[in-house]
DNA sequence: TTCCAGGGGTAGA
DNA sequence: TCTACCCATGGA
């Protein structure tokens, strides 16, 4: 086993344990938080088709990347791959400034604001796009029941990680057998994942390319809506992993906080006026909600 | 047993 | 556009 170490520069202020665990998705495999010391963990499979283990920690002089993995040590093609991996997943790249400015406008400071905003998304669009499929209908623990299914049982091994394991391919995905989707606890969702990935595994739909920033957001609104298992609340679910935060995602976890908060004594609330609360958020609607102070 | 979860598809108005 | 009904699964 090799393990090879190196730092990113980041730009700071950029709260990396908020980053990391702000959402629920360092909880799905193949992330892995540990809090104790603050290093979150994912098994990957590069394009070299070496598959590696790699832990991200923050450093003041940037964030340390330890790779795990059997072989020679990394190739320079390696090393460039897992760091745009971690820039991606961390939206590093992302310039929150103008969402700190707005928040200091509409709370009177941005001090609890600062670094914050960079919620963790996975290193493909394909792998969010299945994990926010997982999160329709279900508990959170059935979410997570069912992704971590599916990784054990189609996902890659790592060796020397103990057991971890790279999210499966679209192929991977499209050609598994009926058993394995019915082991894998998905349901009624089984078809949504298995039309997806195949319409990926032949070349169909390029879903990578919806990260594409000159699509208008309507526009790509309008394709997730088109896919089956997406409706409005996947579509802004996964418009927020595309870094578009003009949407609220309306579920029954935004009811449940939005209701006492904004329309105390009330029972139910419509969309519309959920909407309402942060209409003035402009393009920053979710991340205001996401990042909302206001006590219960 | 029944209800429902970080909803969505479909048919019918 | 809106509503009723159905959808697998597991936990409460």
């Amino acid at each position: 086993m090799h393990v090879s170490s190196f730092i990113i520069p980041v730009q700071y202020p950029f709260d990396f344990v908020s980053a990391a665990t702000a959402h629920g998705w360092c909880q799905l495999a193949p992330m892995h938080w540990d809090a104790e010391t603050e290093t979150l963990v994912r098994g990957e499979r590069l394009g070299s088709g070496r598959n590696i283990l790699f832990s991200m920690r923050r450093l003041d002089e940037g964030l340390e990347l330890t790779v795990r993995h059997d072989g020679e040590g990394l190739t320079e093609a390696e090393r460039v791959e897992i760091s745009q991996k971690t820039m991606t997943m961390l939206r590093l790249e992302t310039d929150f400034t103008p969402f700190y400015e707005l928040y200091s406008e509409m709370r009177g400071s941005s001090e609890n604001i600062l670094g914050k905003g960079h919620l963790l998304r996975s290193p493909t669009v394909f792998e969010d796009f299945m994990k926010t499929i997982c999160t329709t209908n279900i508990t959170w623990s059935g979410t997570r029941r069912m992704i971590g299914n599916l990784v054990d049982l189609l996902g890659e091994e790592i060796p020397f990680s103990d057991g971890a394991r790279t999210f499966p391919s679209p192929e991977k995905i499209a050609a598994a057998p009926d058993s394995v989707f019915a082991a894998c606890g998905f349901g009624y969702r089984a078809e949504y994942i298995r039309s997806s990935a195949q319409q990926i595994a032949t070349g169909k739909l390029d879903m990578e390319a919806w990260q594409d920033e000159s699509i208008p957001t309507g526009e790509l609104k309008k394709r997730l809506l088109g896919m089956k298992g997406i409706g409005p609340y996947a579509a802004s679910t996964m418009l927020m992993l595309l870094g578009r935060y003009d949407e609220l995602a309306i579920d029954s976890e935004m009811k449940a906080f939005v209701i006492p908060r904004y329309f105390p004594g009330k029972s139910t609330v419509s969309e519309r006026d959920i909407r309402g609360v942060y209409s003035g958020w402009g393009q920053w609607k979710y991340l205001a909600y996401w990042f909302d102070p206001t006590p219960k």
